[in-house]
DNA sequence: CCTGGCGTTAAGAGGGTGTTAAGGCCCTTC
DNA sequence: GAAGGGCCTTAACACCCTCTTAACGCCAGG
């Protein structure tokens, strides 16, 4: 799950923010105090930081200088000063984004999302791997469990893509053909018959009786 | 030299940015429309990109989902509207910031700081190295295994460069072609074709059953 | 027994791909 | 100003892969 640090002392509005974090399915950990964001911030590993300058104590550039000492974690800086000098000041001690207030909660939602897309572009390769195969998403490659290049004709891994990201759930049969072959295609069952087996050939341990890629009569199919 | 493309057609702010961020030792590069800057992102491959989302004709925000299609350059977007919706939507989109008028100098030149310190993040990588030959990517070299060098013509180390920069990764054809030749060559597959020969036959031991440059049939290409 | 949904296989049609070469443009050189 | 070379574009052809379609067998439920 995704953590956000918020260091914000103003209780109220801390809360409000945090409620609609959680509302949109992150994990949200509070800290009042300059000292207590950089504890938290050490200890929790957030993925993006939300820092209010106007903190009791520490100065919350100070606190921006301390956490830029040990780690490249987005960083957006909230004020309510619509000064030039501490946001210029800001950016260059390495805030990613500096937001004057006030603003709208969706704005800040906004600018949480871009932060987020920073810190991803570089780290996580999104990879699903299971006991005999995995999937590079990122790079479009599927690999056996000696390494070995799994070829997948477009269409197989067009299936396979939308399967894995909804790993676990279930997809229903239009839902598949719609985002594969497009809208006007949704009742070419036939189709992904044909294709299931393709992928249960290429990649199943034993294709006729299914472990990754499960038929759910009537409905759709399951990757797990 | 860092160079920055700048889409804006109020050239009276445009020139005097342009004057600001030259002086500052950037590359500027001027665009006064939505067209003429994919045409020019395309061509001249910018470090970072200022969007003025007030264009004539095409829409500030089909610019930036058009430059979102096929780069992940840092786009800081200007508006002088100050509506949360073309807000929130520019960041969803892609865009690393929004800024709106009026805003000093100063805090726009440390958001671009701040959005090329992102673009660096992840880049980077100027060697790679092969058991056949070695790409020079900051000298634009290519030295086969006798250290002898490989001349290629400009469209052929465009392509090269762009394969070894996504080294691993299935690089579309679309992509491919909108980076090299730009936007509106997004559907000429005959020039791949023909430059993946050339480059093979310069590069791969053995071009007719290629080693490094794979083709993906219907997706694309990889360097791996 | 019949029906409908599913798995499997195979073959033809169509589109994608590798390869070569000729024509034309631009720049350099004499 | 003319000649030459390098490069890009375009065309043509053969070949290979993929998608589509059809046929058949299986299973469960009516």
């Amino acid at each position: 799950m995704t953590r956000i640090l918020l260091v914000d002392d103003e209780t109220r509005f801390a809360r409000a923010l945090a409620i609609s974090l959680r509302a949109r399915g992150y994990e949200v950990v509070l800290a009042a105090t300059g000292e207590e964001g950089l504890a938290e911030a050490a200890r929790t590993h957030p993925d993006a930081v939300v820092l209010d300058l106007g903190l009791p104590n520490l100065d919350g550039l100070d606190v921006l200088r301390a956490l830029r000492a040990w780690t490249t974690v987005p960083i957006i800086v909230l004020s309510a000063r619509d000064q030039d000098a501490s946001k210029v000041e800001a950016l260059d001690l390495g805030a990613d984004d500096y937001v004057t207030k006030p603003f709208s909660m969706d704005e800040l939602l906004a600018r949480i999302r871009a932060a987020l897309r920073h810190g991803t572009k570089s780290a996580d390769a999104p990879m699903v791997v299971t006991e005999h195969f995995s999937i590079d998403l990122a790079d479009k490659r599927v690999t056996d469990i000696r390494g070995t290049n799994v070829h997948l004709t477009p269409t197989e891994w067009q299936i396979l893509e939308v399967l894995a990201r909804h790993r676990g759930k279930l997809v229903g049969q239009r839902q598949l053909l719609q985002e594969v072959w497009g809208p006007e295609y949704e009742k070419e069952t036939d189709y992904l018959r044909v294709y299931m087996a393709a992928l249960r050939r290429k990649l199943e341990p034993v294709p006729s009786s299914p472990q990754y890629f499960i038929t759910e009569p009537g409905m759709g199919y399951r990757f797990s």
